[in-house]
DNA sequence: TTGCATGCAAATGATTTGCAGTCGT
DNA sequence: ACGACTGCAAATCATTTGCATGCAA
């Protein structure tokens, strides 16, 4: 890990830019939940356990220079947030969700169907996939049961 | 167009909807930009050129509505704002998006490649998919050569 | 009448910005 | 001292909500 800062410290002093202790400390934060696709609000809170000096407005200028400096990616998923990850080439976030119309329940799955798709997707159209967002919309097993049942009866 | 104004009239009612004067200038606005990917602004200015009196509320009410029924997709491209898009008759709607999270450029791919997917949720998890939605979060191409260089460069 | 719909204005939530003070070189 | 960096508070932007009114069955 240290030597992941060092190499952001690095990448910053060659554009001019400061590793301040609030940077590291941000930086830091993302590197213990690399898994995770934070929110600003969900790092400042994180940082504010390590700097609770530190002010939201940093986290987010900090968050932005990262960004430009590609050190992480700012995604958008949708929900209303943005979304910061650490840009290590290793990690890959692989998860799909079934969303259920009628009861509204979801449901996770964790196997990774999109590989060959991407590598399409980098060769036919030359785009570079970062992570990807697949989402199902439909009737769950219960709901189906459930609605045979009532077929049933009537 | 007249039909398919029918057809979500329809949809409307059938869940116990209206279709009011101004949910019916809103359809027409998103019928004759079916091309486009129209944020909820652009939308409301749109509308108010038929329908002066309208609200930007009432607007957003619609498309929140009209994306609840499916009759609209609500799509983010991460660049702030929400767009909406309106769902071709055809079942076969199946778009896909490569967001560039760099430039926040969007590009549509018109293939199904999820078709054997869902026959898998099918079986495997006794899922029933009415829809779904992929969308690729990345790098693009133009965003890849910038990049490029700018690290030659240094 | 009853309740869905509307327009307006005010409220919200995420993010940005202005500014005065702080710190390292 | 200079400029980069910070925290705070106020500003902004997209979107949502409260509420009194309007309208159709």
């Amino acid at each position: 890990m240290e030597a992941q800062i060092d190499k952001i410290k690095q990448q910053l002093q060659s554009q001019g830019y400061k590793l301040t202790p609030q940077r590291e400390a941000t930086v830091r934060v993302l590197l213990e939940n690399e898994e995770d696709h934070l929110s600003a609000e969900d790092v400042f809170m994180l940082v504010k356990e390590k700097a609770p000096e530190i002010g939201l407005a940093t986290v987010y200028r900090t968050l932005e220079l990262l960004s430009e400096l590609h050190v992480v990616h700012k995604l958008n998923f949708g929900d209303g947030v943005a979304r910061y990850d650490l840009r290590g080439d290793d990690t890959k976030h692989h998860h799909h969700h079934l969303i259920c119309v009628q009861c509204g329940s979801m449901q996770e799955i964790m196997d990774d169907w999109l590989g060959p798709l991407e590598e399409r997707l980098e060769k036919e159209y030359s785009f570079h996939v970062i992570d990807h967002r697949l989402d199902f919309q439909g009737i769950c097993k219960s709901c189906q049961e459930k609605d045979q049942k009532k077929d049933t009866e009537s």
